[in-house]
DNA sequence: AGTAAAACTTAGGATATACTAAAGTACTCC
DNA sequence: GGAGTACTTTAGTATATCCTAAGTTTTACT
């Protein structure tokens, strides 16, 4: 196992920048100031002080006007928090009856707040799970994430069954809409009939069919394998 | 069910703040500046002007050189941190393997972080308590707080019997001297004899005989109620 | 009652983080 | 290859909270 990470403790906006940054390029390509302004709600002239005192600290590596990486160290950061995050949403649906579609905000306040001992008490009880309930990957406590391949259900040519893995949306109504549906991260489909120039997908969920548009096909994340 | 607080969101500080003056006077009297320095660790400069913020903001009330004292929002709110903090405390040892003396700091920072939806997601799953694993009472969502007097062991006249409701100290090593022998909240104890000058006293634990010293005693708060 | 000690407040400065407005850089398209 | 646009950074300001140092008020003792 890892060292684990010491040095000064960061505050919760440092912690949100790192998580973005992450997010907006797990590859580690550099990420402009605008998409980290708009994916945290500031100005770009904010992100830029930020991040030049993350560049500071080691935690980031950035060249003008040319946008921001994560160092190593910054990366180990940004994969704690995002272990965090997706384990907190993991135990409040498994044992406090939150829904997949409401657990997002409690958990962005409370990841900063945790500590890792418990972090890993909440893992413990849930038996170290792998992926979330949006279907992500959880990083273990190392740093090590799974990047199997998701693949939009819409690419899915028909014949082919596959496993849903995330909905890669927010929005919390198309995210009820798809629950609604019995399309939530887990469940195996088979694609009967895929219609060309976005046209609708028809699907098999367990022995029943159902018909989607292609812009909710297109949310849904799929991997080939089982589980 | 009392409307639920509503307005500016506090910050951390603040709350910090309304829930060390309760705790310093659950009566109401003024607490001193200096006093609040000691709990919060802070200097009594910087007391004075967060003092200062808060009145103005109409949660406390404060007379120059005189102490402040906590308006009726105000009280709300700590009896709110307050019950958040207890509540967390219950759930980390009931379900997540925390014991009694290890809870304090992860609930500290967690109750800043919680919504008031999983606070009380938190209270269903416990069966909503009324005490805290230190056998402190926690105060309901209306924030009625149950103040039934607590009487240190010491004090118990030999013959009586008492219900063991908190241990008055922060102190590891002495909580978990108090957990090993079994003199923990909500231990039904007889006093077989208590010697006067401070000497030790003779109890009874459920059959079993034990002598502890004086000072300890003083330590455990203990009503003549059941529950 | 007078004075020294203790307690409290004010003043001024530091840090972290946000904002607006203005200036600088890079990229694109003809 | 230069002009205009889009993006980025800098400069200056605001808020919240802390600190140290210096001044003010209260308390307590002779």
């Amino acid at each position: 196992m890892m060292a684990p990470i010491v040095g000064e403790p960061l505050t919760r906006s440092s912690e949100d920048y790192l998580k973005a940054i992450y997010r907006l390029s797990p590859a580690g390509d550099p990420v402009s100031t605008s998409a980290l302004a708009l994916h945290l709600d500031l100005t770009p002239a904010s992100v830029s002080g930020m991040i030049k005192r993350l560049a500071e600290q080691g935690l980031v590596q950035h060249a003008r006007y040319r946008g921001a990486c994560l160092t190593s160290r910054g990366r180990r950061i940004a994969l704690r928090i995002l272990r965090r995050h997706r384990l907190i949403e993991t135990y409040l649906v498994a044992f406090l009856g939150y829904s997949w579609d409401t657990v997002h905000d409690e958990a962005e306040r409370l990841e900063h707040a945790v500590s890792d001992g418990l972090v890993e008490r909440m893992a413990t009880a849930l038996g170290n799970p792998r992926f979330d309930p949006h279907g992500d990957p959880i990083p273990d406590v190392d740093g090590r994430i799974s990047d199997f391949i998701h693949l939009p259900l819409s690419d899915v040519p028909a014949g082919e069954t596959v496993t849903i893995r995330r909905a890669d949306t927010g929005d919390a109504g198309r995210l009820r809409y798809l629950a609604s549906a019995g399309l939530i991260p887990g469940t195996l489909v088979r694609v009967v009939d895929s219609q060309p120039f976005r046209g609708p997908l028809t699907l098999n969920l367990g022995g029943a069919e159902r018909i989607v548009g292609h812009e909710l096909a297109a949310l849904l994340l799929c991997s080939r394998e089982g589980v």
